[in-house]
DNA sequence: ATGGCCAGGTTTCCTGGA
């Protein structure tokens, strides 16, 4: 079963980019961040015809998170966390794979910046409360998928120049900690467990010629509880849609469970 | 050495992104 996330700034702007990609390398599941539509908008028609059901939870403009799926998806819900602003970030539904419930989640985490406002604070109770809801809900379901847009930097070896955002609200060690106390959970980063020293980004600015320069950051995750580990046959960053036509900023990234 | 982008909506500027 592949498995992708993809942070895909507009569903609706990038909807040629998303449909070339799901021809060529056919996940099974996608799930989608930004996707910066109400629901009444989202190109339902489009996904169906390549034989995905949708499940989404919109919002006017900004944030904005889907899940498609080719097999048949349960529970899905889009408040697992009390959002105090309202902002449209978590979707999760269940998948079953090999006698295993596994929930997927599929979150898109605040910015953050500047550090020295509102935004950055909410930041931080955001993830507080996705850790809490992480911990009670490993109580109940062993079986957890957590991916998407976490907007953490994990590491130095995760962003280009360290060095500059030391005081950037996406590598600040307050930010990095909570990455860390996902991890102490008992989950993996998928990445970091098949690849350890290789840079991995998922990000790149489309200002001062990042993707040239190669000036990129890995921002976008696969988590996955300790049970899961040993489904994980591969994970995989799929450069190939950041290189083409009018493309978001973000690659998708790709787990294949056995 | 410096600045460089893109999307949506409130549309010919503003906000937000990272």
């Amino acid at each position: 079963m592949l498995i992708s996330s993809w942070n895909v700034n507009s569903v609706r702007a990038r909807i040629d980019n998303i449909k070339s990609y799901l021809v060529k390398y056919k996940p099974d599941i996608l799930v989608m961040q930004e996707i910066k539509t109400e629901e009444v908008n989202f190109p339902f028609d489009v996904f169906s015809s390549l034989d995905y059901e949708s499940h989404v939870h919109g919002q006017k403009s900004y944030n904005g998170v889907a899940i498609i799926s080719k097999k048949k998806l349960g529970n899905v819900e889009t408040d697992i966390i009390k959002d105090k602003l309202k902002q449209s970030r978590i979707i999760s539904a269940e998948v079953e794979h090999k006698k295993k419930k596994i929930k997927l989640i599929n979150i898109y985490t605040p910015n953050g910046n500047p550090v020295d406002t509102p935004k950055y604070e909410y930041k931080k109770k955001w993830l507080d409360d996705l850790i809490k809801k992480l911990k009670s809900i490993s109580k109940t379901n062993k079986n957890i998928i957590l991916t998407g847009d976490f907007n953490i930097i994990p590491a130095a070896e995760d962003v280009y120049n360290p060095k500059s955002f030391e005081d950037d609200a996406l590598y600040r060690l307050e930010i990095r900690k909570k990455f860390r106390e996902m991890l102490s959970l008992g989950f993996s980063d998928v990445y970091r467990h098949f690849n350890e020293t290789q840079e991995g980004y998922t990000f790149w600015d489309y200002m001062r010629g990042a993707w040239q320069k190669n000036n990129g950051m890995r921002i976008d995750h696969f988590l996955v509880s300790s049970s899961i580990i040993d489904n994980v046959k591969k994970i995989n960053i799929n450069k190939d849609p950041r290189g083409g036509e009018k493309p978001s900023d973000h690659t998708p990234i790709e787990i294949e469970l056995a």
